[in-house]
DNA sequence: TTATTTATGTGTGATAGCGAACAGACACCT
DNA sequence: AGGTGTCTGTTCGCTATCACACATAAATAA
């Protein structure tokens, strides 16, 4: 399926909440303009603010060794940053970076806690949300260990494609082989490859995704089964 | 540090809690004995019963595309197998596979559910545990990433070690092969490196740690990480 | 005893990804 | 118009790991 391309009104997490507690939240919440590279928070800090993007997406990085970085999570309007505070633990376990600049809603942590703690409707989509992160990371875990840099690399874009509700899109090469923990290089091969068999166009950063299905045949099984976890959790 | 060599009489999760509720909770378990290989669970079945080893060993794993499985967790004595009930959600996210035999505390998910909704200390430790176990699950995507077989085998055979609290233990390199997600060869590569270097001797499954702290050494910084996370998260 | 299963070791060739270095192309700014 | 930085493409030698096939050796069963 494509994305849907018009521009989200709405958090999907939030959406399904009850009028007047979906309400209550917004009401806590500020329009915040998020521009590509700020980073929301470093590993080990103090969680101040969760994040609900629009169109703007975070990535989860997570940092291991001498300079080598791995993106573990996304985060578009189908999430939000912060949701671990649920946890009771204001912690935040990894790096949040800002990989596409729009606009997003921030709330304080301290009106956070005290809407999931006043809202069953609001702290169960958080445990459900928290439930499929676990079950992505694991995915995530394996696919790392499995799939080669092209079916990552496609299934990135598509995961970029869908958080951006488009399939034009600005992104380096340099920045995707952060997220993939690969070397630009391996990026540039994955991705001619990818554009030889017509998926994807790009130039200088500006990527086009041509053939949205081809891309998804392209790209390992990992994309439809994150898709399939939260879809299991959330729409039923 | 080495393992304590002493049979733990006490979960570590459940150690933390007020006497009236442990005894709670003990008196709702079953005391089991769990078999080698025996599968508890398989990936979105139903949770029926949560498990609390003591010497035992439970081994979660990911299975990915054609017969590629990989390990995404480890369950001793210092952890449990049914968490995410928490989470409100009965399905199993993995497969949880009898790594090593011995006793278990079992309890159905049934009388689980009421216990930690009725009691709010277990419910924090429950909440940190699953909050250690995605901070876990990050570490462990990057480590498939970046780690090579060496380390990570010498990574495996640690959390083994303290998880069978002894240093000597029984597991072939077959199974480590699975665990890794790497072909049999590549463990006996790796395991006869860690010979040669006096870390480890084994014979047909017999397994002897010889050098704890040499072995810790050779292995990726994942182990020392993972330990950190437990302890930040639940000795303070 | 012999046969079979289980556990381990070896050898050969192929491939994916690495690190490092370099070169061309375009964009933007003065 | 020229300079500078950004983005992309290419090459080379190297290593980890793969796939497959076969060999050995101990443990177990017939």
């Amino acid at each position: 399926m494509q994305p849907n391309q018009s521009i989200p009104s709405k958090n999907r997490l939030l959406a399904g909440l009850p009028i007047a507690e979906y309400q209550s939240l917004l009401d806590k919440c500020e329009m915040t303009e998020l521009k590509a590279s700020e980073v929301l928070c470093n590993a080990g800090d103090e969680i101040n603010y969760v994040y609900f993007p629009k169109q703007s997406i975070i990535s989860l990085m997570k940092y291991i060794d001498a300079g080598k970085n791995l993106e573990v999570g996304m985060i578009g309007n189908e999430g939000m940053l912060g949701s671990t505070l649920l946890l009771g633990i204001s912690l935040a376990p990894f790096r949040a970076v800002v990989q596409k600049s729009g606009i997003a809603l921030r709330m304080s942590a301290t009106n956070f806690i005290h809407e999931f703690k006043t809202s069953a409707a609001l702290e169960q989509q958080l445990k459900r949300y928290i439930y499929v992160s676990l079950s992505q990371q694991m995915q995530n875990a394996a696919c790392n260990r499995f799939h080669v840099v092209e079916e990552r690399l496609a299934r990135l874009l598509l995961m970029i494609g869908d958080r951006a509700h488009s399939i034009n899109f600005h992104v380096t090469q340099e920045s995707l082989a952060q997220m993939l923990g690969v070397r630009r290089v391996g990026v540039t091969m994955a991705a001619g490859a990818l554009q030889n068999k017509k998926l994807i166009s790009y130039s200088r950063g500006d990527l086009n995704i041509q053939d949205y299905a081809g891309l998804e045949a392209a790209s390992c099984s990992c994309y439809q089964k994150d898709n399939e976890i939260y879809a299991c959790i959330f729409d039923h």
